[in-house]
Order: C-alpha cells, then structure tokens, then sequence
DNA sequence: AGCCAGGCTCTCG
DNA sequence: CGAGAGCATGGC
C-alpha cells in the first residue's frame, strides 16, 4: 500500500483587506461556527474554505484584526503547490463576493429608516453582511439540493455530494474539500448521485443542469451580470428542476442579488410572520407585499430578519 | 410510527 | 387549467 505523502510543503501568501465600513466580521462568520471543518468553517477568529483561484485549489482563510467601523481582513492562500501565481486581485475580488464587501450597508440602512421593525433590527446587528458561495453553480445546486427537505436532511446530503465529487486539496496534512464543478456532475451516474441520498428527480436536475452549462446552453456567471433581477428569475426558470424559489435563493446567495427575496421560503415566512404578524401565518404574496417597502434591498433585509430571528433578537422599539 | 421538512414536475380530472 | 401525488432522508 502506498502512502500518500505527508508534510509536503505548505505555501502561503499573505493578503490585507480594507472593507467597507461598517463590517462586522465576527457576527457575519458567525454561521458557520457549525460548518464543517473540511468545507467551510469558522473558529476560533478564524474563517476557512478552499477557493479555486485562476484554476487551482488554495486553502483561503480570513480573520479580523480591526474594528466594525475601521474594518481589517488579514487573508491567507494555503497551498502545496510549488509556485503561486498572480493571485492577488481574483483573491481580493473573490473575498469581496464571498462577503459582500462591496455593499453600502450605510445606505441600505438609511432606505429602510421608515420601517421601524427593520431599523430595530439592523442597529443590533450592524455590520452584518450575508455571505455568498464562490460560484454561481455552487449556490445553484446547493438550492436544488435544498427543495423542500429540511436543512438538517440537506447539510448531510450537500457534505455528501462534497466528498464524493469535489476535489480535495491537502494543506498542512488536512484535507479540505471543493464543491464539484459541472463536468462533474455530468459525468456522474444517477446511481453515483443517488448514492448521496439524492432522489431520483433531483440526480437527474443535477445532471441535466451541469449539461447545459458544459454545452454552453446556460452561462450562469453571464447571468449574473444582467441588471433586471425578474430576467433572470425568468431565464433560471425555464431550466427543468429550477422554479422561483430555486431562482431566488441562487440569486441571493450566488449573484450577490440581494433585492430578490425567496418569498416562498417557509422559513423566511415564518420570520417574517414572527416580526411583522405577531407569528401568525402570512403568505408569499403577504411577505412580496411587505418587502415591496425595503426595495432594492429586499433579499439583505429578508437575510438580517433571519439572522435575528435565529440569534434571539427581540424588538425594543 | 408517522409526519413534516427553506419545492418541483408530472399526471389526472 | 387546478389540484394532488410522489419524492429522499433525518429529526421529532
């Protein structure tokens, strides 16, 4: 048997971030306090993921050294490859994306001033800024995984396909995983899929969907740069697998199109009934009703309530 | 045990 | 058309 090789060398560039004040590095990382180690996680001050940059796979890891209002990103690439290459603006810019960095939160909290709930929230919680995937495929497949199960059942099926697809990079003797690009999945089996806990239906979505971008049929990372957010729900949903809720979700969480709210979320149903119905149950058109009044800043508005919600924000207005 | 969980498609009537 | 079945698996 052969061992695979062991401390090889691990390579690392250095890089600081000037954010945008204001950015709470801490309380935005928070959620993956519970991520998984060989994914994406965050401890200890630390955040950490694998990012493909200009092709190859680095190990990214951010922590804070400033303050909410004078924030400071210290970023490390890991690597074991022998030499690295330009990788200090499609890092940058991918840090940026993978946090949102670019938003002017200032303003978004001065557009929503008149809603009083909203601006409860967002003075507990500022400089919160909702992450992103690094790609827009990842956010894609990830809410095709996510229909209609729970997020418990989901977690343990995206961590599956993970391993089972994605490439891994051996840093520092740890092995951390990529998520599978489309050729991947395209070349997968049903069975390969289905052996992840995939349902029938979802393994083929998941095929066919990474079929079409390898054939060039669906340019994700063109769609993204189209201005007219409802376009694109309607371009996304013409895709077999993919329906509104689908759309939206890859939009706020992969195109960094944060006026689109998933209003047909359960979850952000209930958050939103909780703070703006006294919990009673509201409907999708109820909650497109009520962020019709956060405009273009619906999907971050929508992203903070939950926020709240799941870490026990209570109203004091 | 059985039902529900951050939907979507396909099939009936 | 609209309603309803079926889907996968983990948690309660």
């Amino acid at each position: 048997m052969i061992r695979a090789k062991r401390n090889t060398r691990t390579i690392v560039m250095k890089l600081t971030i000037r954010p945008a004040s204001p950015f709470d590095f801490d309380l935005s990382a928070r959620i993956f306090l519970k991520g998984d180690e060989q994914i994406r996680r965050y401890q200890d001050g630390k955040y950490w993921q694998v990012v493909r940059l200009n092709k190859d796979l680095v190990l990214l890891v951010l922590a804070e050294s400033g303050t909410v209002n004078a924030p400071v990103l210290k970023a490390e690439l890991r690597s074991n490859e022998r030499v690295f290459g330009d990788y200090e603006k499609t890092a940058k810019r991918m840090i940026q994306s993978l946090f949102n960095l670019d938003i002017d939160l200032n303003q978004f909290y001065a557009d929503v001033e008149r809603d009083r709930i909203l601006t409860s929230i967002v003075q507990k919680l500022r400089g919160l800024r909702s992450p992103a995937t690094a790609t827009v495929f990842e956010a894609l497949i990830s809410s095709i995984i996510e229909q209609q199960i729970s997020l418990d059942v989901a977690q343990v099926l995206e961590k599956n396909v993970r391993r089972n697809f994605g490439d891994a990079l051996r840093v520092d003797d740890k092995l951390y995983y990529a998520f599978p690009p489309p050729q991947k999945f395209m070349s997968a089996t049903i069975e390969q899929l289905r052996s992840c806990g995939l349902s029938q239906r979802k393994a083929e979505y998941i095929k066919d969907v990474s079929k079409l971008i390898i054939e060039g049929k669906l340019d994700l990372e063109t769609l993204k740069n189209r201005e007219d957010s409802q376009r694109i729900i309607e371009e996304l949903c013409k895709v077999r697998g993919i329906g509104v809720w689908t759309a939206e979700l890859t939009m706020i969480r992969g195109m960094q199109k944060l006026d689109v709210i998933p209003a047909d979320d359960l979850g952000l149903r209930r958050t939103i009934s909780h703070y703006y119905n006294n919990d009673r149950e509201i409907s999708s058109k109820e909650v497109r009703e009520i962020a019709r009044n956060w405009g273009k800043w619906a999907g971050l508005a929508g992203f903070y309530l939950i926020v709240a919600e799941t870490s026990g924000v209570s109203l004091s207005i």
